[in-house]
DNA sequence: ACTTTTTCTTACCCATGGGTAACATATCGA
DNA sequence: TCGATATGTTACCCATGGGTAAGAAAAAGT
């Protein structure tokens, strides 16, 4: 997790400053220890049957210890959770900064997002149960969730715009795009048959395939036209929003 | 608060058949009540946040009372659990009966599917956690849900080879239908913008269109390799009540 | 050194909720 | 009318596990 380099200047024992500042590093690292032990603990056994002496038994030390991280069980949760939202949200920060069209921004998400739900804390994001969170931080990652939503319904809208992909309910589309590589957090195991970019290769594939508006052969030619204008395919269900994107 | 009809025929007292009959139907309506109202909280706030007399109080019983049709709590999950399991194998076997080539007896797989996830029994296959059973019993639920996905794969392996379904993985395809599918038993909310069969009816259309061999535009056109007649809008939802067997 | 702060342990509290025992009351068969 | 059998109630048990208090034991600061 920590690719940064390894307390870089930090040898000679002169500066008064690291030694704060290792402090800190040493606390925050710590931290993230429990986070590792607690979210594998969590998808292994549930949330309501791991305890908390479980997961501190787990890092040689002993529940109330815990509590010098963190506020409770469910803020450990929390935290869990956020870790998986981060990565997410990284990942859109960074297909929002590229170009491309709708379509590509779309497969890049999906390549990305399946990747994501082969790991522990982005497995999380979907098998943890919000309404174990307080009602302040359940309203935090409703509204995460909501923001990656949307993401998935602006660039499938997005590419019907600029016509590489073909007239649909970006909502419905979206549903059903997440979904599938949602359920990877549900299925996949690290000692099974497939890779997680086998995974996410295929889903990219699978996934897009069928509403990419150029030859379904292959997908590396494209030939942006807007043959409808401005019309959005927005059919049926045009109604009302009702909030929720994912529960 | 008894529902039913006040002893439909029963007021002639010659037959010593229909009181053990109505007595028997009695009891098993009771018990379908007590699986109604729990399945319901279930999904409402999540089972470990739902305690037996909440369950007991929505029937105006007392928690004992329950343990005069059920073993414990978690038996209570298993027969809700078990009611989905039931409604998707009716509808298996229901398409099995009938013919088709093996993207038609797909698309009516994922149909009929879409619908069960937008009703409490069929969410409760994909929203209940099997760890919360014993072991014997998640035994049996790990097997239906084996029968269920190995479905999903034949219908596409099917396909393939009848020439209705281009050459795929059928094991990641059926991964990445299942999962958009199961998903919605997570989002689906009954007062929400959709309704079950719109969004059966676009699923359906989503989940396959990218597969199928013929042409993209539509779909009702021609049956390729596997002339199957008239099979366009079969509307099922197959039911079948099993009697369950009352332990 | 010795004081202060951080970190962790031992020993406890106690609300929760599944499950049980004993008793009450319909319901039924005769 | 009268036992026998379901069916339901009140009152209780108690294991579980999150959370806390008080004080060691390290580190850090001086």
């Amino acid at each position: 997790m920590d690719s940064a380099p390894p307390v870089p200047p930090s040898s000679p024992p002169s500066s008064p400053w690291l030694p704060f500042e290792s402090r800190r590093r040493a606390r925050d690292e710590k931290r993230e220890a429990v986070l590792r032990a607690a979210v594998q603990l969590f998808l292994e056994q549930g949330y309501h049957r791991v305890t908390l002496s479980e997961v501190a038994e787990r890092l040689n030390i002993t529940k109330p210890a815990l509590y010098n991280y963190f506020r409770g069980k469910d803020e450990i949760l929390f935290e869990c959770w956020s870790m998986g939202a981060e990565l997410v949200d990284s990942v859109i920060t960074e297909i929002n900064a590229g170009g491309g069209s709708g379509l590509a921004k779309l497969r890049k998400l999906v390549h990305a997002y399946a990747g994501l739900m082969a790991t522990d804390f982005g497995a999380s994001l979907v098998r943890f149960d919000l309404r174990d969170l307080t009602e302040r931080n359940a309203g935090v990652a409703r509204a995460a969730k909501k923001r990656i939503d949307a993401t998935f319904r602006r660039y499938i809208a997005g590419g019907i715009n600029d016509g590489s992909i073909r007239p649909c309910d970006p909502k419905l589309a979206a549903f059903a795009i997440a979904g599938a590589l949602n359920w990877i957090g549900h299925w996949y195991r690290r000692d099974g048959g497939l890779s997680p970019t086998e995974i996410a290769d295929e889903f990219t594939v699978r996934l897009t395939e069928g509403m990419a508006t150029e030859g379904r052969q292959q997908m590396t030619k494209k030939t942006p036209r807007a043959p409808k204008g401005r019309n959005s395919g927005r059919k049926t269900t045009g109604k009302k929003r009702t909030g929720g994107g994912t529960r």
